[in-house]
DNA sequence: ATGCCGATAATGTGCATACATATTAAGGAG
DNA sequence: CTCCTTAATATGTATGCACATTATCGGCAT
């Protein structure tokens, strides 16, 4: 599976082993990447590529000159993949479907003008939408969109094409924000999700930006029942 | 910022430049390696990184042969650094505390083994405890812990060392699992994070294995507010 | 048309080498 | 002893080359 122990996947499930087994214990300095490469019977690159592949997954602590230590305190790192919600029904092999609940054209509330650095009085788009998932309720996206910097946010309707999509296609963002929090479900949240008011729902609210800019923000409110998974 | 043109950070600037402008479209097939070297003036090993790099990102997609392309729908990948908690409490300058609410030993609930690959009877060890930050509630620790895999875990008492530390560091897993939802807080839960009980709480269960054994099963049940940031 | 199969073109990886850069250690001046 | 300069060292990166791997394309036989 991991390939001949001259591959950089080679010499980096040696070094995890090594750590796993404690021959090279958390804190402690490993040989350097010449050594390394002599004793592995391959070139200083291969070496390298390994370790700085561990040192970003967190197991490894890398510094010129100082040499490479074995984390004391690992840190994970799990990746989250975010694709677009449609996509993600769809590979839960469920049938995909949306209503358009809301869309409006108003001045923003302040915390909104806040988040996304715009002056206070713009005038934003809000979008509320439904996405089911095999025809029962999977989440609401309640968004904010600054047409100011997305251009041909005015003239999308937002019926057909949900916002979600219609956004990964027509601006893209240098920065993104992201944070996942719990929420009581509202009254509002209860009867557009078909649940009970007060029920635990995950909330992912999601800011990106295009330079300084604020572009979207969207809450994203999971039914009940929702997880978000990943491997470490 | 970026570094001069010819290094792959350059290079990976460019790229990612003429996506965002649209200069590369999604789904559109890109220059191969040889042609961006001879363009950039640069070895074809400096585009390699460059290009590699950003297909981990999600933003392209490469195939042999068949080259490389703007991903139609870019699943961006966000990062969550999972830290112990001490050091999570701490790194937000607050003062950690711990108090250890119940250890005791016996057989695991049918849930529990299903979950951890043991055997139905096989005796485990739960530890439930609580971490404050500042003197305040932060999140509970609900832990199983299968003491025939990890070496030691009978004669810790885990009064002094919590037990998320302890394992970091007596115990190294090949693989874990992880999954976010929401809860509602038991009248426990609630008793113990001083909150009221049906507030909605995140909750953080991980799985971690050695090999087919897992090691150990925990829920981490967070105090109301709780949010899992990152950026994307 | 259909299916097999080899040529081909793209990425994936390894190696030897050179130089860049950061950081520590050592040494010298005051 | 302290501060500054300088040298040594480990990692970071770029290059040119070679070969491995794998889809895909196109031709050929059925």
């Amino acid at each position: 599976m991991a390939g001949p122990r001259n591959s950089w996947q080679g010499v980096q499930d040696e070094v995890m082993q090594r750590i796993r087994t404690r021959s090279w214990k958390p804190g402690e300095t490993i040989p350097n990447e010449a050594d390394l490469a002599a004793e592995f019977g391959c070139a200083r690159t291969t070496i390298n590529r390994a370790l700085r592949n561990l040192a970003e997954a967190g197991v490894l602590d890398r510094r010129r000159r100082a040499g490479t230590r074995v984390a004391e305190h690992p840190v994970r790192k799990a990746t989250l993949r975010i694709p677009i919600i449609r996509r993600e029904i769809e590979a839960r092999g469920m049938r995909h479907g949306y209503v358009l609940l809301e869309r409006s054209e108003h001045a923003a509330p302040e915390t909104v003008c806040a988040e996304m650095n715009c002056d206070i009085g713009t005038r934003l788009i809000k979008v509320r939408a439904l996405h089911l998932a095999d025809g029962l309720p999977y989440v609401i996206e309640d968004r904010w969109i600054n047409p100011n910097v997305v251009a041909g946010a005015r003239e999308a309707d937002f019926s057909e094409m949900n916002a979600n999509e219609w956004l990964v296609t027509n601006a893209s963002f240098t920065k993104g924000e992201f944070a996942v929090s719990a929420r009581s479900a509202s009254i509002e949240d209860a009867m557009t999700l078909e649940t009970q008011a007060g029920a635990a729902l995950i909330n992912v609210r999601r800011t990106t930006w295009d330079g300084p800019h604020g572009i979207t923000l969207v809450n994203l409110i999971y039914a009940p029942g929702y997880q978000i998974q990943t491997e470490i």
